[in-house]
DNA sequence: CGGTGCGTTGACATTTCTCAACTGTTGTGG
DNA sequence: CCACAACAGTTGAGAAATGTCAACGCACCG
């Protein structure tokens, strides 16, 4: 394993992100990369919780038995994603079960106790850790209130007008900030479907659409379609 | 203002779900309602960031001026959320500057100061912050993925599965948590979609639905249409 | 100079919404 | 305890939005 793999892994899982350097390195010296097979199971319920894992290939399934042997799975957890950080912070046993789902599966885990220990020694990791949870908190929350809208143009407008603008004042430049396949699929459209809102809107004299950027001709109008009020004509 | 209202509107917030009472006191001690009028400066740019904040009526807006006196609206925040709590922990200043929207505008303040200070002394403040914060994290991640397919019946199908089911196991019944006008608008759909759909699963003997109970008689083809294999039939 | 993949466009199918009417439930005041 | 208002839920018909499939242009890359 490439060394300066962990701490760079560690940096892109959300609770950690905005973390400087030297106290990733001491989460990291905490973790080691594991390697499971399709239902091998990484810990389970009831277990004294002396870890927290984050998926970095693969996919894991957190379950929990009932009576009668029945497995309810309560989540996938997949790359990119932590688990039974919670339960590690607040209850220190596992509530639930987990068990890989793919193989291969590849799982960082954090040691518990050390990792405990600095969290309570170093105040800097603690409110790191909260504000970068909280930002990404904000964050999904626009993005569910931006899908919770059932118009897919009114989505789109929304989204573009969040957009850092660049260029004049009249004529605002804003730059997508992902290939368009990807914007489709982050509003929940297809691609098709935003090529002809672009097109209908430059049709109309709201927008340039060049490439990657967008020339803002008609903020107005643009703003009502975000809110829903313009028939979008 | 009626004792105790502050510690319960604290509570209602991501960030302190889930804290325990004395903690949450402790907290309620730093904090007072203050009442803004639209248009109103809650702070600016630039200043030192004193304090953090969370809506409990109306609503404010982040935003930043450009050069030109043009105003950039980052981020609308309503009623139920937190802001420049992030400022606090890891900048120090406000990134951006903050102003209440409608009249009235409620806001809870919660001294920076003071707050740091507890969040050192008092572990177990932290711990349940971060909890908190990664739980509520990961309800959103699974929110934005099941918003993020197209079909209404796979999320429908989606959202039954991942409720907690009682009963026999060859007959779990499962309840639906909220009014089904609600369920619709969480999913994203209309009332009317989401009573066809059910009465479509019922006629093709998928389900029993009755009032708010859903009896599940076939797992599998639910599955399937979760998954959006099912031409849904 | 192909090849590969994104983006666009068109024709068509399908889903989902909208509007409107109706039913059933619940809670309230007489 | 009943009548009634208010509102959630259902159903139908038709409209509109969006997806699907297929073809094509265009840029980028080996």
């Amino acid at each position: 394993m490439a060394p300066g793999e962990i701490p760079a892994f560690l940096r892109s899982l959300s609770i950690f992100r905005g973390l400087d350097p030297p106290a990733l390195e001491k989460v990291a010296a905490l973790s080691r990369f594991m390697t499971f097979e399709a239902g091998q199971r990484v810990f389970d319920a009831g277990g004294k919780c002396d870890a927290f894992y984050a998926v970095r290939e693969g996919g894991v399934k957190l379950y929990r038995l009932a009576g009668d042997g029945r497995e309810q799975v309560m989540q996938h957890i997949g790359p990119g994603r932590t688990f039974a950080e919670a339960a590690l912070l607040s209850l220190g046993v596992f509530p639930v079960s987990a068990a890989a789902t793919e193989t291969p599966t590849v799982v960082a885990t954090i040691r518990g106790g050390p990792f405990l220990e600095l969290f309570r020694e170093d105040e800097g990791l603690a409110r790191a850790m909260v504000a970068a949870l909280s930002s990404r908190l904000h964050l999904l929350i626009e993005r569910v209130e931006e899908l919770t809208i059932a118009n897919a143009a009114a989505r789109l407008a929304r989204h573009v007008l969040k957009l850092p603008a660049k260029g004049p004042a009249d004529k605002p430049v804003v730059e997508l900030p992902m290939a368009k396949k990807d914007l489709a699929h982050h509003l929940a459209i297809t691609p098709e479907t935003l090529s002809r809102l672009l097109r209908r809107w430059q049709d109309r004299g709201l927008v340039i659409s060049d490439r990657r950027e967008l020339t803002i001709l008609d903020p107005q109008r643009l703003l009502a379609i975000a809110d829903g009020e313009d028939a979008d004509s």
